[in-house]
DNA sequence: GTTTGTACTGACATTGTTGTCAATATAAGA
DNA sequence: TCTTATATTGACAACAATGTCAGTACAAAC
């Protein structure tokens, strides 16, 4: 329509470019394959949710952080949207490893602090804490029932081992509810460090050390609870 | 412009308004003191952000839900940044009263549960938890100094309380370290608590009295530990 | 080499949100 | 009643973010 007012005779769309721009030689553009481009992007959200929370997950961000254009981002997740749920998932799907991993590989003499560390790393490491309660504090986590399975599976390990280290120690097998509330508490604690417990630590003048000296504590508190085996202190 | 076509005889700024919604007689403008405007629209943003997340944080949403229009939020908060730092002002004033007050009105012999009680229920309630934790996450913790403050007072306060039991039971005084871990792990786990303890509830089977028996069970294993005087495990 | 599938891009459309401004209504004081 | 201060509003400006699309370049298959 506007096209009237201008000359009809040139064709505006390659001559006009050339002419205008000549310094572009090559487009040198960079194709990965599906997968690794999904990798990519997925770690740079990633980093840039821990480091500057939920507000700093914005297409254009990571796509600058790749090297790609923003739609890019867009043709391998769909929408803003589907980037979130891909990021939960591989979360979920990391933390599940990490988790029973750090169980399973222990052997029955093993007790509690050992897998508290576990539990508080896997947590802390790369933001998977900070992903997950933004999951949960925006409401994503109905969609999500892994979470669940995951809570159970591990109640289920614990106990396990617990039962064993009784049996070993020749003591009364412990409470399921005990066991269960053991992980509640962990998984509590772990979180809730995850979050404020930099703030916490520098606000009691911790330093790096003084919080393995609070992991340590916990530990000790549980085992003297009931890790080593029956429930009361009696040891 | 469109006038020309009806008839000009009438004067439209208000006849036709009249005509064409006949119920807008009366502007009827609420005008209330900027004190309590402030305070419904801090209400109604906390119900927001507690509700729906960091996302759920618009101005437009939050003047609808007071029944005003959203410049009015800008003309008592600034802007949308000023509005959140009054609200983080106003949890961080709420907590530390429900927390001091907490424990300063108890007398010397009431035991850790009751203190452990107010903790979680003071950061469970209205969400200041997940206001607080929306706070760290997005980075906007290093222009806020009270929480150092109040981490400190608390410690204090309870450090005093278990003086005061042990020197009551003939004991030993406590460690200072040992109280201010004990602090860590209650603020840890009630945080932890307020923002996956629901997910992790529901994924264990527990309902509300499950949750009474977790918070009691918690409160027991620290008494265990030591809030009942000295620490058992020597020194 | 030619073909083909698709990762990728630039430009644009669309929508939503914060912020500005002049005007208006209301409560309180004179 | 008249004045004054300000809480409030509708309309608009400005900007940012997601999403769309037609086309381009790269790699692999043929």
């Amino acid at each position: 329509m506007s096209s009237l007012v201008k000359n009809p005779a040139e064709k505006p769309s390659l001559a006009e470019k050339a002419a205008k721009k000549p310094a572009k030689p090559a487009p040198k553009r960079v194709r990965r394959t599906a997968e690794e481009a999904r990798r990519l992007i997925l770690d740079a959200a990633e980093e840039r949710l821990a480091q500057q929370g939920p507000e700093g997950l914005r297409l254009q961000d990571i796509a600058r952080d790749v090297g790609i254009s923003h739609p890019a981002i867009l043709h391998h997740f769909e929408s803003r949207e589907g980037l979130v749920r891909a990021l939960i998932a591989r979360a979920n799907a990391q933390l599940r490893d990490t988790m029973l991993s750090a169980l399973g590989e222990r052997n029955v003499s093993t007790d509690a602090a050992d897998h508290i560390g576990h539990v508080f790393e896997a947590l802390s490491d790369r933001g998977t804490a900070r992903l997950l309660s933004w999951m949960l504090l925006t409401g994503r986590a109905r969609e999500n029932t892994d979470a669940h399975n995951l809570m159970g599976e591990i109640v289920e390990v614990l106990q396990l081992r617990r039962k064993e280290y009784a049996a070993m120690k020749g003591e009364a097998p412990p409470d399921r509810e005990d066991t269960l509330f053991m992980a509640m508490l962990t998984a509590n604690a772990a979180f809730g460090e995850a979050i404020v417990g930099r703030q916490l630590a520098e606000a009691a003048g911790l330093d790096q050390d003084g919080i393995k000296r609070f992991r340590a504590w916990f530990a000790r508190v549980l085992n003297d609870h009931g890790g080593g085996g029956s429930r009361n202190s009696g040891t």
